[in-house]
Formats: C-alpha cells, sequence, structure tokens
RNA sequence: GGUCCGGUAGCUCAGCUGGAUAGAGCAACAGCCUUCUAAGCUGUGGGUCCCGGGUUCGAAUCCCGGCCGGAUCACCA
C-alpha cells in the first residue's frame, strides 16, 4: 500500500469521526510538501472546511491529531499552515519504504491483465514508429519520432502490455519514382559503393535533384507563357514519374528490377541508422505489400455502396456526414494513395497479431489522415477502426522554421548523431582527473553512451505533443539538465558501490535516524511506479525524463552533503549504501524506460 | 475561412485533472576540488504566466471573447 493509500484511509476516518463526512478520495488531496515548510506530505483542508463549520486551521489541526492517534500511526509530527497540513511521516515508515524497494528488481514495473474465456492474459498492443519513406535519409525529425516511439514501447510494456513495435517502410509511391527517374536520368550509374555514399544519402541526393530539374522545368514553361498550376502538372518529368509509377503498379520487370537495386541501398543505410539509434522493430511491413490490400478493401467498399466512382473513374469517399470531406481512395489512373495503403496495413496487422490497441506514432501535421482512416476502418465494417490511437507528435523546428527534405534545410540523423558522439568525446578528454585506466576502447564506448545519452534526453524531455527547437548553432549541452548529468550522477554512484566493496545486504532497522535529504530521496524513489502508470497513460516519455533529472539532482546534493563511505555509524552508512544503490537502480531503470544506456564510469 | 494545437525569465523548457511565495537548465555574476568522479554543489540577479472578462474561499491551470504563432483542410506522403 503506498503513503498516499494509508493516509487516504485515516483520513477519510478522520473527517467521519469528526464532522461525519463521508469523503471520496477525490476530496483528499495530497500533495508533495512545499520546500520551506516542514514535513513530507500535505493534505488541502479546505474540501472539509464547509461541511466542519470550522476555520482552516482548525479542521487542519483537528485531522492532524486524529492522525497522531490512528491505529498504525505513520504520522511522527504535524503543523497546519492555513488551510494545508504538513505531515511529518515517521523515519520508520522509510527505511521500511526503502527496504521494500530494495527488494524489488523490476521496481515500477506494473502488471496489466485482461479477461478472456481461457483466463487472464496480457493485452497486445502494437506501436507503429519511424514509417520511413525510402527516398531520403533520415533527419532529426525522423529522430524524434524513433526514439517516442522506441519509449513508448518499452513504457508500455512496463505498464504490462505486450508490445510488438512495428514499422510501415513506405517504399512505394510517386516519391520513390522521383529519386529512380532522377537517378535514371542524371546517375550515371552511381552506386554506395562508386560514390562513398550511404545509400539512403545517395537516393536522397536524387530526390533533391529530381526537385531541382522539375523547378527548372516549371519555370521553362511559365517562361512560355503557361500558368504555374498547369505547369506543375505538364512538366515532362511529373509527366515521366507518374508514368514510372504506373509502370511499378504494372509489374514493370524494368521498373522493378531498379526499385529492388535502389531501395536495398536505402535499407542498408536505414539500418545503420536504426543501429546507432538504438532502435528496433518486431516486425516490419512494407507498403508494396499491403497496397493492393488497401485496393481490394477500397473495391469492396465501392461495391458496397460505401465509395463513390467520379467521372474520371477516381474513387472517393464522402466524409461531409463526419463533417470532413471528401477523400480520393484510388488516382483516375487506378494507382493508390496513402490511404489505400494505410488500409491495407490495418487490415493485414490484424490478420496477423491480436491487437488490443493500436497505436500510430506520426506527426501532428497528420492528424486528419489519422481521423479520416479511422473513419473510413469503422466504415469498412473493421471494429478496430474507432480504437486507433494517433499519437500525435510536434515537429521539430529550426530557428528559421520547418526542416523541408526537398529544399535540403535537414539537420541528418546520422551527422547528428557523429556529432554528438564527437562532442562527447571531446568533453571526456578534458576530464584528465579520473578513468586513467580505461582503454581507448572503453573511452569510445563512453562517448557514445554520453553523446546518445544527450542527444536522447535532449529530446525526449519535451512534452511531446509540442513543437520542439532545435537550434543547429548550438551544440546540445552535456552540463544541467541533460541526459549526461544523469548518466554522471548513475557513474558517481557506481564508483562508491564500486569502492564500498561488499555485496550491500538490507538489514536495516527501524530506528535509524535518517536527514532530511536521505527521507527526500526515499520519498523520491517512492513515487517512481506512479509516474511509469502516468508516462503509460499519458503516452510521455518526458514524464519519466523530468523525474530522473529531479532524483539525480537531488542524489547530487545529498552526495555533495554526506559522505557515503566515510560515515562512521554503521547503521548510517548502511542506509547510505542502499540508498545509493536503489537511486543507481531507478536511474537505470527510468533511462532504460527511455532507451537511454547507462555507462558505469565516465 | 473551418478545425486542431500552442503562447510561462534574454534563450530552451517544466508546472496545466484548480491550492501555499510560479520552478529548472542555459546564458551573466559570486563562491566550493589535499576529502566517495567538479559532466557536480551553493548563492545572486532575472516574471503584466499574451490581453480582457467570468466561475471560485483560491486561477498560470477551468469557461467565454480577443491578439499572436504553428499545423491541417491535395489525384503529396
Amino acid at each position: 500500500m503506498t503513503l498516499e493509500e494509508q493516509l487516504t484511509r485515516q483520513i477519510k476516518e478522520a473527517v467521519s469521526n469528526l464532522y461525519a463526512i463521508e469523503a471520496d478520495d477525490k476530496q483528499i488531496q495530497l500533495q508533495k510538501t512545499r520546500q520551506g515548510f516542514e514535513g513530507n506530505i500535505t493534505l488541502v483542508v479546505f474540501p472539509f472546511v464547509k461541511a466542519a463549520r470550522k476555520s482552516p486551521t482548525e479542521v487542519a489541526n483537528a485531522i492532524g491529531e486524529q492522525l497522531l492517534s490512528a491505529e498504525e500511526c505513520i504520522v511522527e509530527r504535524y503543523n497546519a499552515v492555513q488551510g494545508f497540513l504538513n505531515l511529518l511521516i515517521a523515519p520508520s515508515y522509510w527505511i521500511e519504504c526503502l527496504k521494500a524497494i530494495d527488494a524489488n528488481d523490476r521496481y515500477g514495473c506494473l502488471t496489466c491483465q485482461k479477461e478472456t474465456e481461457e483466463g487472464p492474459v496480457q493485452p497486445l498492443m502494437m506501436v507503429e514508429y519511424s514509417s520511413p519513406n525510402t527516398n531520403k535519409p533520415l533527419h532529426l525529425g525522423h529522430v524524434r519520432n524513433n526514439l517516442l516511439g522506441y519509449s513508448i514501447a518499452r513504457i508500455q510494456e512496463a505498464n504490462g502490455w505486450k508490445v510488438v513495435k512495428t514499422n510501415i517502410v513506405n517504399d512505394r509511391g510517386i516519391h520513390i519514382c522521383k529519386s529512380m527517374l532522377a537517378w535514371q536520368l542524371y546517375g550515371n550509374g552511381e552506386t554506395p559503393e562508386s560514390s562513398g555514399k550511404k545509400g539512403d544519402h545517395l537516393i536522397g541526393d536524387y530526390y533533391v535533384r529530381f526537385d531541382i530539374e522539375y523547378k527548372k522545368q516549371i519555370e521553362e514553361l511559365k517562361g512560355q507563357g503557361m500558368d504555374e498550376e498547369t505547369a506543375k502538372r505538364e512538366a515532362p518529368l511529373i509527366k515521366q514519374a507518374q508514368a514510372m509509377l504506373l509502370k511499378w503498379e504494372q509489374g514493370d520487370a524494368e521498373v522493378r528490377a531498379l526499385w529492388e537495386k535502389m531501395n536495398s541501398w536505402v535499407y542498408a543505410g536505414f539500418d545503420e541508422t536504426y543501429r546507432k539509434m538504438g532502435v528496433g522493430f518486431d516486425k516490419i511491413y512494407y507498403e508494396s505489400q499491403t497496397y493492393l490490400e488497401g485496393k481490394k478493401e477500397v473495391e469492396r467498399g465501392l461495391q458496397e455502396g460505401k465509395f463513390y466512382r467520379r467521372a474520371d473513374n477516381s474513387v472517393w469517399a464522402d466524409l461531409t456526414q463526419d463533417g470532413l470531406d471528401e477523400k480520393l481512395l484510388l488516382r483516375s489512373d487506378g494507382t493508390s494513395v496513402y490511404m489505400t495503403q494505410d488500409i491495407g496495413t490495418a487490415k493485414l496487422r490484424y490478420a496477423d497479431y491480436p491487437i488490443d490497441k493500436m497505436v500510430y506514432v506520426v506527426g501532428n501535421e497528420q492528424e486528419y489522415h489519422f481521423k479520416v482512416l479511422s473513419i473510413l476502418l469503422d466504415r469498412l465494417g473493421f471494429r478496430f477502426g474507432k480504437d486507433l490511437v494517433h499519437f500525435s507528435y510536434g515537429m521539430v523546428e529550426l530557428p528559421n522554421g520547418k526542416m523541408k527534405s526537398r529544399e535540403g534545410t535537414v539537420v541528418d540523423a546520422d551527422d547528428l548523431m557523429d556529432q554528438m558522439i564527437a562532442d562527447a568525446a571531446e568533453v571526456s578528454k578534458d576530464k584528465v582527473n579520473r578513468l586513467t585506466d580505461i582503454t581507448p576502447e572503453e573511452a569510445q564506448e563512453i562517448a557514445r553512451k554520453v553523446g546518445m545519452g544527450a542527444l536522447k534526453y535532449f529530446i525526449l524531455k519535451v512534452d511531446p505533443r509540442k513543437n520542439m527547437l532545435f537550434n543547429p548553432e548550438e551544440s546540445i549541452d552535456f552540463n544541467g539538465n541533460t541526459g549526461p548529468f544523469i548518466q554522471y550522477t548513475y557513474a558517481r554512484i557506481c564508483s562508491v558501490l564500486r569502492k564500498a566493496g561488499t555485496t550491500i545486504e538490507p538489514t536495516l532497522k527501524g530506528d535509524t535516524a535518517l536527514n532530511e535529504k536521505e527521507v527526500a530521496l526515499i520519498q523520491r524513489l517512492s513515487e517512481y511506479p506512479a509516474i511509469v502508470k502516468q508516462a503509460g497513460d499519458e503516452f510521455s516519455p518526458a514524464l519519466i525524463a523530468n523525474y530522473a533529472y529531479a532524483l539525480a539532482g537531488e542524489f547530487n546534493s545529498f552526495y555533495h552533503d554526506y559522505s557515503i563511505l566515510n560515515e562512521e555509524n554503521e547503521k548510517i552508512q548502511s542506509v547510505r549504501l542502499l540508498l545509493s544503490k536503489n537511486v543507481a537502480k531507478v536511474l537505470r531503470l527510468a533511462m532504460w524506460l527511455l532507451g537511454i544506456e547507462m555507462p558505469e564510469r565516465m
């Protein structure tokens, strides 16, 4: 039972005795005691003042007295300030609390079950993230997506779900044809080997090239007196790309061979990026393998009168009843669009897995798309349509606005990661006073963990729903509210524990004295499971990050003020060791949920 | 124009399911390493919580109306 639960029960009893108030949980408002007041936890008594017909202070004092005389009293002292009843919890409670935390290696991991005919089972959540297009390398926007998706998967696992991480690779479509066409026209047979470029970067360069040449053609046509709209439609390059897409859908051998070759280059590049980022998937879907299923579903919907065909042969869904527009599902030339593919992918996924909850980690720019997808799936008779969750996160913006691949104003994922690791290596070079016995390989490994930790934390600490700013001119910090700060705290504890040597047995007695900072730390540790729960409910890695920062900060303050290894009182030393060990454990568990590795030395 | 999201210190962000004196980090300034790792700790300065109403014992937080910024409403994905 948590502290809050115990107190809630006792407070209910108290107000019932005192004022005959039958309080519900919502009225029992407990919060952490504010700095500057004595106490650990505070009851807000305003909700009882009216019914009690007493002043707030009187009510607070009366409840305080009741808590002191309660059976299994855990309150040592109390003080009442206006309507706030500050409670100081007895040290023996905190010692027991610490022992319980120590005994649990999977502290903070919750269980979750759903009832079935065969008994309770773990429910399954599928998390889709990353979802790259195979026409360009990953950039910082994708990094946010990948880190969020991966972290969300781990957080939901900690909340008791069975999680299947999935990736839908957008490996076909007009944008892919643009890269292919540009390579065909201007590439002179260039390959990753011949150019020394990573495959995804090579392809990305041709995607940019297409746009440059296309724009030239548009300008030319406009110079001949054509209006912009027509020029965009009539430019030879776009017509060629459309023709190529049509050929692709018709299975043209030559186009397919080119497509296979170029995609294989991209996948080799992506694999490297994912490995460096430390993310992975349990099941990968390719749109080239799901779009036909989508087309079939659209055809079915058409036959069942749920969609309609226009005179130009294109197929549409009328969503005006749902307050939305009309949505294209198949182009007039019969080729499929994004929506078509997503319908097919969804169907296949539900056929492959007993999904209880489907989560799409996709940017907030696609909110309309998922609203429509949900309605379309529902209309097609899929029970899961209504339940899909679009985990909509904000954009990463640069000081001069949004990133645009075609315009080359992107922060490349590979470059950024390399830069972070190089910066970390540079910083640790200055830390000459320690780690003298370390090999260059170990040093590099630490730099990798620290650099990636800085990057991941930088991104994940921000509320995922909000847009965030990245300034390439300013390197990501290694001091203050950062990943390395937390890693450093962890490394320091590891160092202390190494020097303490012997394994620490939790043989603590309830009468051990605790200082304020020790109590604050234990209390902070005790909050962790609730944070994990909340992070799961709200899909927010940021809550975990902020928690870890607060915990590390409190530990650093404690570490500064009190010695652990030089403490002469054995009882006190063993409490401090046990406390340190568990702070390290929770930091590691929390950072694990963010996908951040923790170096034991740095 | 419709819909959605945001606006908190010079900058980047917490806090937002209503509670005490609105918090961190960075940047600036001042201290702390013969003592468990100074990627640390301590302190100083810095705020019309976009504006105006309303609800309430109490509003950065909830409601309404503005202002500003972003996203979206494609035979793009």
